[in-house]
DNA sequence: GTGGTCACG
DNA sequence: ACGTACGTGACCACG
């Protein structure tokens, strides 16, 4: 539906503001129109956690709330056709056309259709349905009838059509890009627009045709000579009465469409006077109860516009909110003692809230309060977060939610209450921040059950009870105990680079011909590409690439670029690790990095300030930064990782006899892959043959694709194919794990791993390519990379649970997603690494059996 | 705030 | 005819 733009019809912008919707008691909203607009204008991948698609019903819903909160209306009605909605199948076949319809309703809008008219309700508007007439036809009579009664009304449509509605009582609202904007038309704004009266516009339409509505118009006349023509003469017949003035080619059109334009304009002029019960006047929102209309954005997960609800009393006060047991009862006092059951805890500024059934209480905190809470089961959001406690907690709100729907990427306790409708406001009121203290504990303690029982509709409770929440303290201790850092060597290093760097620094700009930032990759790009005529590679957004590779491959061709890739080594370094470790250790003299643990959708662990799980390893200079992490005194660094861990999961759930044999038989993976896909020994393969296999083994964990095996080979798209194809029919199995996995996760939105971790992948139902080859890959890799994660949770909780059981002074201190690091005293150090290796094998019974390298020493590149 | 780059698995 | 390997966090320049 191109929209013309109005620069070419005046020269000039027109302001199509919303001004004159403002005054409007009532709005009249073609809802079909509506929900079309809204589907296309917003991605499909939105959905719930359960993987149901909400696009269209959230620019529906953006656009009904946006009219009630911004214009405070007195009524609002959206009228819909009554024909079915599949309707558009049939005009496929072509004996009837229907206005809209040139396509079958996209599956993914089908599944949302039966929600608008509820949404509409719970909003306190009215659907409006009259047998046999469809949504234009309706609005049309009512803006009509609300015109004549002097009502002032909005008219909501893209359609076109609807322009000849326009009059001083009505005015129509337009959303020109998505439902977002919105333009709003009056008789003069039309005229400026068209050069036309609103009441024209069937005669206009008639002339030039609308191609989304099917109305053929005259051939060779489009908006500028239909508005001409109408402005100048009038009307369809006045046009065609008066041919005979018009250039001859123009003529001769006039003339022998002329029936087929009389035609168009009947088509494209709406009725006016449907026999229809409807008095525009009664079209009266009642004052709501908005629960209703709450209790839909949770369902859809409309979290911004769940948090927004109150606004819309300001346009129709709601009825009290009388929701039962909103209430929290609260009082200052002491933490009792003898505490024992359930209770949900928040500790903040020195002051703690306590929640039981009977109330809430408030008071100070201090540490030495520990011992009386011995006996409770927590209830806590992010328990992590409290000052230590003894016991594991009984729930964690943020984790929970987090299993649920592990794609968010915050947690706020806020927004989970008012989605899951455990709202708590403390009476009688009290100021904001003791508020939230008293939220802070009632709500976790009345969220947990909830969220407990959609774990259990899910099948992830024993995740949850057994691995999430034990693993919680574990991630405390870590965080607690630190690692140690040896600031000599650290300063050593640091001062060692910062004189290369600057070295590095006037080389380059002496070789350039000029000073430039070199850590500007727009400035980098002029000087290699513009001034020196290096070769491009590819090109980004903002220009040519300058990465890595691309330096690589024009490494021979001037001698600045080596000078280049030193510099972004070694300032990397400086920058993101020598640099600001010293300010960020702690007290004692230890690097204390924050776990995350609801941030991965797959289930991973990330570190935070700073990010231990990207300390360098693959360079010797990064080595060496890793050999700055070292033991107490009188103890050493035990490091213990998974033998390729992703891929033996690989062969426990395809149940592929040749990976599983290859692996029991303890051999290297990547040259046992080689050798199987190229049919030749193991002991006479090239190292290239084996880095192939490796980049392909790699490739099958990540979702594998044509296109990303070639950009990392660096061979063409059609060898990379080959080698795929190759793979596949020599190891059918996982072939079969694929397909079945992507079927799966289409069929149910989202996949699962061994351990009952769930991962919604909307975007695999998709109607774009892209996106669903994307949702096809995330689905792969999901089910391998979260199970891996799942398998070292499992062994890190039973790793802590048996240093606690056998007194032993050893602590987890890292982990690397594949790698636990622990501080063992001297004298535990052979008995650590035995029961390290232990509890991670027996982490879980996978076929082939799961294998880990331990190593133990004074700093961290040595244990490796 | 975003994009480019790069550290890790 | 398109643009893609999966998951993170951190830094820098730039608008």
């Amino acid at each position: 539906m191109a929209s013309i733009s109005p620069k070419t019809l005046t020269g000039i912008e027109l302001d199509l503001d919303d001004a004159p919707a403002r005054d409007s008691e009532l709005f009249l909203v073609d809802g079909n129109n509506l929900a079309y607009r809204a589907y296309f204008a917003l991605p499909e991948e939105l959905a719930t956690t359960e993987g149901f698609p909400t696009n269209a019903l959230l620019g529906f819903t953006n656009m009904l709330f946006k009219l009630l909160a911004d214009y405070k209306p007195k009524g609002v009605a959206v009228a819909w056709d009554t024909r079915p909605v599949y309707r558009h199948a049939i005009a496929e076949e072509g004996d009837v056309v229907y206005k809209e319809g040139r396509r079958p309703m996209a599956d993914l809008l089908a599944e949302q259709f039966p929600y608008f008219r509820p949404i509409v309700e719970a909003f306190g508007y009215r659907n409006l349905e009259f047998e046999g007439w469809e949504a234009d036809d309706v609005i049309a009579t009512l803006a009509t009838r609300a015109d004549e009664a002097g009502i002032k009304t909005t008219v909501v449509s893209t359609d076109r059509d609807a322009f000849q509605l326009v009059t001083e009582n009505v005015a129509l609202m337009m959303t020109p890009r998505g439902v977002s904007d919105v333009q709003v038309y009056t008789p003069e704004r039309v005229e400026a627009r068209y050069g036309i009266k609103p009441e024209q516009i069937p005669d206009f339409i008639g002339l030039k045709g609308d191609s989304s509505d099917n109305i053929p118009g005259i051939p060779g006349i489009g908006d500028k000579t239909a508005g001409q023509l109408i402005a100048q003469y009038g009307s369809v017949d006045e046009v065609i009465a008066h041919a005979g003035e018009l250039s001859p080619a123009r003529k001769k059109n006039v003339t022998e469409f002329a029936a087929q334009a009389r035609l168009s304009k009947e088509l494209a002029t709406m009725r006016r006077d449907l026999d229809i019960d409807c008095d525009p006047s009664q079209l009266v929102l009642q004052p709501p109860d908005r629960s209703e209309l709450r209790e839909m954005f949770r369902r859809f997960e409309f979290r911004n516009l769940l948090n927004r609800v109150d606004e819309l009393d300001e346009a129709v006060p709601a009825r009290e909110r009388i929701i039962a047991g909103t209430g929290v009862a609260w009082r200052e006092g002491e933490l009792p003692e003898g505490l024992t059951g359930a209770v949900g805890l928040a500790i903040a500024d020195g002051r703690f809230a306590l929640a039981r059934d009977d109330g809430v209480v408030v008071g100070a905190w201090s540490d030495d309060l520990v011992g009386r809470l011995r006996d409770t089961e927590i209830a806590a959001h992010d328990y992590k977060s409290l000052p230590r406690l003894t016991q594991l907690p009984a729930e964690d709100t943020m984790i929970a939610a987090y299993l649920i729907e592990p794609g968010r990427p915050v947690y706020e306790l806020d927004d989970l209450a008012a989605e899951y409708g455990v709202e708590a406001l403390p009476q009688p009121e009290v100021e904001e921040e003791t508020a939230a203290l008293i939220r802070a504990a009632e709500v976790p303690r009345r969220l947990a059950g909830p969220l407990r029982a959609r774990l259990a509709e899910r099948g992830s409770e024993e995740l949850y009870d057994r691995i999430e929440l034990p693993l919680t303290a574990v991630l405390a201790a870590m965080e607690d105990a630190g690692i140690k850092i040896d600031t000599y060597r650290m300063g050593e290093i640091t001062a060692r680079l910062a004189d290369r760097v600057e070295e590095l620094e006037s080389r380059a700009f002496e070789l350039a011909g000029e000073e430039f930032m070199l850590a500007s990759t727009q400035q980098l790009a002029r000087i290699l590409f513009e001034k020196l005529a290096l070769t491009p590679g590819r090109k980004g957004k903002t220009g040519y690439s300058t990465d890595t590779r691309v330096l690589r491959s024009i490494r021979h061709e001037h001698a600045i670029v080596e000078v280049v890739e030193e510099w972004r080594e070694l300032t990397k370094l400086l920058n993101t690790y020598l640099g600001p470790l010293p300010t960020l250790l702690g007290e004692d003299g230890r690097l204390h990095t924050h776990f995350n643990q609801t941030v991965a959708a797959t289930g991973r662990l990330s570190t935070s300030n700073p990010n231990l799980q990207a300390i360098p390893v693959r360079t010797e200079l990064g080595r060496e930064i890793r050999s700055a992490f070292v033991a107490e005194a009188g103890h050493r660094l035990v490091s213990a990782d998974y033998s390729q861990v992703e891929l033996r999961i690989l062969a426990h759930v395809s149940g592929e006899p040749k990976l599983r044999e290859a692996f029991a038989r303890g051999e290297d993976i990547h040259a046992a892959t080689a050798a199987e896909v190229l049919g030749k020994d193991q002991a006479r393969l090239t190292k290239d043959e084996r880095n192939i296999a490796k980049m392909v083994n790699f490739g099958i964990i990540y979702g594998i694709s044509a296109f990303g095996l070639s950009e990392n080979l660096e061979i063409p798209r059609e060898e990379a194919q080959q080698y795929i194809d190759a793979y596949l029919a020599r190891f059918p199995m996982v072939q079969d794990f694929i397909q079945r996995t992507i079927e799966q996760a289409a069929q149910d939105g989202y996949v699962t791993t061994l351990f009952g971790r769930r991962r919604p992948v909307p975007e695999i139902r998709a109607s774009n390519r892209q996106t669903r080859a994307l949702g096809e890959r995330l689905a792969v890799n999901s089910v391998m990379q979260g199970t891996a994660a799942d398998i070292i949770k499992v062994a890190m909780v039973s790793i802590h649970k048996r240093l606690r059981e056998e007194g032993r002074a050893s602590r987890l201190v890292l982990q690397v997603h594949d790698e636990l690091l622990v501080e063992a005293p001297d004298a535990e150090v052979s008995t650590v690494k035995e029961l390290v290796r232990e509890e991670m094998c027996a982490a879980y019974p996978l076929d082939p059996p799961l294998a880990v390298d331990v190593g133990a020493g004074d700093d961290w590149n040595e244990a490796k």
